[in-house]
DNA sequence: ACATACTATTTAGTAATACTAAATAATGGA
DNA sequence: TCCATTATTTAGTATTACTAAATAGTATGT
């Protein structure tokens, strides 16, 4: 690298600040020696003196003028702003941009957010609600919280919650008009609500857990949605059988509106991450937020595993 | 000096800007290894991440951003405080203030002028015609010419001419009237034409030379100039004798107005010199000058030693 | 999907640089 | 003149920067 044009000039603008070498040494906690070489070398790489020198006192030379006027405030900027930079990472205020899904608001998120903001009034949350996988650096976001199937290696993971229950499941008139599936394949001969993902554009696999082994099953696809409240709204309504998150269908289970069925087949969906890029791993408000979703997350697990 | 602040800038700048590591590596003459070495230890002071990086691409983090935006003007600042600091030292163009005696640039300054200001075109000449001895760098000048016994031993001296024959000359009137010395010791007993040092604020020993040896002798100050000129005009009315260089009182020797005495223990002064702080000896402008003067001293004395 | 071609990183070793302590030199003031 | 202070030189040491080689990761084309 062969020594960037700019070293040695925060030596020079130190001693032509304090003085004298010996106050400039003082105030960059090194001897003297190192000063006044690294201004000979300084001068050496300038091709010009900068500073004449005796014992008692100090001047600049026209170049030395010239650099001190130029240099000295486009110093000031740099400092200041390497000084903003390190705020970035080291501030307990500002705001802090998720990227994340309906679910996992309500499974991950919602839970801590009324403690977090309490906890951290300097800092802003701002959520971009939004079921499609982005690449959350590009968009400006600080993290994102998704299921753990679809993260990139490249990205540090926090589990958030365990392993997601999920449900099959239609309303009640449905079921009596269509007949009660016992097994999944009997799902080949019923109307079933996909489900289809935004940004890889196919429609997710159903699967199912039999003898401990996951299989795969691709019933027609009558009726499909982008939107997993578009799958429970049409099956409420009596058009076919859904599958969705357990948490998800929840209150329609216990309202009466849906029923579940296959219930021994359910399989479990893997959690919910939180992911963000390794170079986020020093932001402190990030930090903060992490420290807060674990703390809930193994609360959880000890007063009673929900999902 | 624990590493300044600003250092490893120049390398995240240069990544940005090239788009790639590598490029950086290329771009800055170093080896890929290097620059994401730098990379990290600089993330590791700043205590945040700057940049995501994959094979293929990078991506600014917030911090990067910040830096990037607030950093990167101020370092081309920098880049050209740097440069115009160095076009002090290296530029055949610009401006040279000198400070020198009217006795300096008669002596030594004008027979070259004519020559140096044809060859170099581009440097200016700005000549401050003083008696007293300046701190030429305080003053804004790079060098100055003054007789050597003045010189301060913290400068480089460059001698401009050989030894300054001085002459001891009245008007033939007051000769006749007032008799010819025959020994310096005669002049105790004249109308003496003193100078006074404008900064040493004190009359100038009068010394003369006999066998070889230099003496002092000190003759009444009736009359007092602080100016070589006044005395020559004092002593050419008539007013008494005067000491003198030489070259300075030659026109008027030559035109009878001025009469010679004691010659033989005119003593030579010391030569001019041009002199100059150890920091402006890379000025290039400089330099030129010196070449020129120097070239013109040593063709006098193989030419014929004038004085 | 696989190989390919690039790019980044790690590691270990080496070269370069920065710094210190101690001695020396220089300077302004009592 | 000496004293107190400051700068510089020198020699040695610690730190840092860099490279080469090996490893790992990723987008592109086939």
């Amino acid at each position: 690298m062969e020594r960037a044009p700019v070293h040695g000039i925060e030596v020079f603008l130190t001693i032509v600040q304090e003085g004298s070498l010996r106050a400039a040494a003082n105030v960059l906690g090194v001897g003297a020696p190192a000063v006044s070489l690294q201004l000979k070398a300084l001068e050496e790489r300038l091709g010009v003196g900068l500073i004449i020198r005796s014992t008692r006192s100090i001047e600049l030379t026209e170049a030395g003028r010239v650099l001190f006027e130029a240099a000295g405030p486009a110093y000031r900027d740099m400092i200041y702003a390497v000084k903003k930079t390190r705020e970035v990472g080291a501030s307990l205020n500002g705001t802090l941009r998720l990227s994340l899904s309906r679910g996992a608001y309500v499974a991950a998120l919602a839970p801590v957010l009324e403690r977090f903001q309490a906890d951290n009034p300097g800092i802003n949350l701002e959520l971009s609600w939004n079921e499609e996988l982005v690449d959350i650096n590009r968009e400006g976001f600080h993290a994102g919280i998704r299921l753990g199937d679809v993260l990139s290696p490249d990205m540090v993971a926090v589990r958030l919650t365990g392993p997601l229950a999920t449900v099959f499941s239609a309303s009640p008139g449905y079921l009596d008009r269509a007949g009660r599936p016992e097994h999944p394949r009997d799902l080949l001969e019923h109307n079933c609500i996909r489900y289809k993902l935004p940004t890889a554009n196919r429609i997710a696999d159903w699967v199912f857990c039999e003898d401990g082994q996951d299989k795969v099953i691709d019933p027609p696809a009558r009726l499909v949605f982008d939107h997993v409240l578009g799958v429970i709204q049409a099956a409420r309504e009596g058009h076919g059988i859904g599958w969705s998150m357990r948490a998800t269908a929840e209150e329609h289970l216990a309202s009466g509106e849906l029923e579940a069925v296959l219930d021994p087949y359910a399989r479990a969906l893997p959690p919910f991450y939180l992911y963000y890029p390794e170079q986020n791993k020093r932001v402190e408000c990030l930090r903060l937020l992490i420290d807060c979703l674990v703390t809930h997350r193994d609360r959880q697990r000890r007063d009673g595993p929900k999902s």
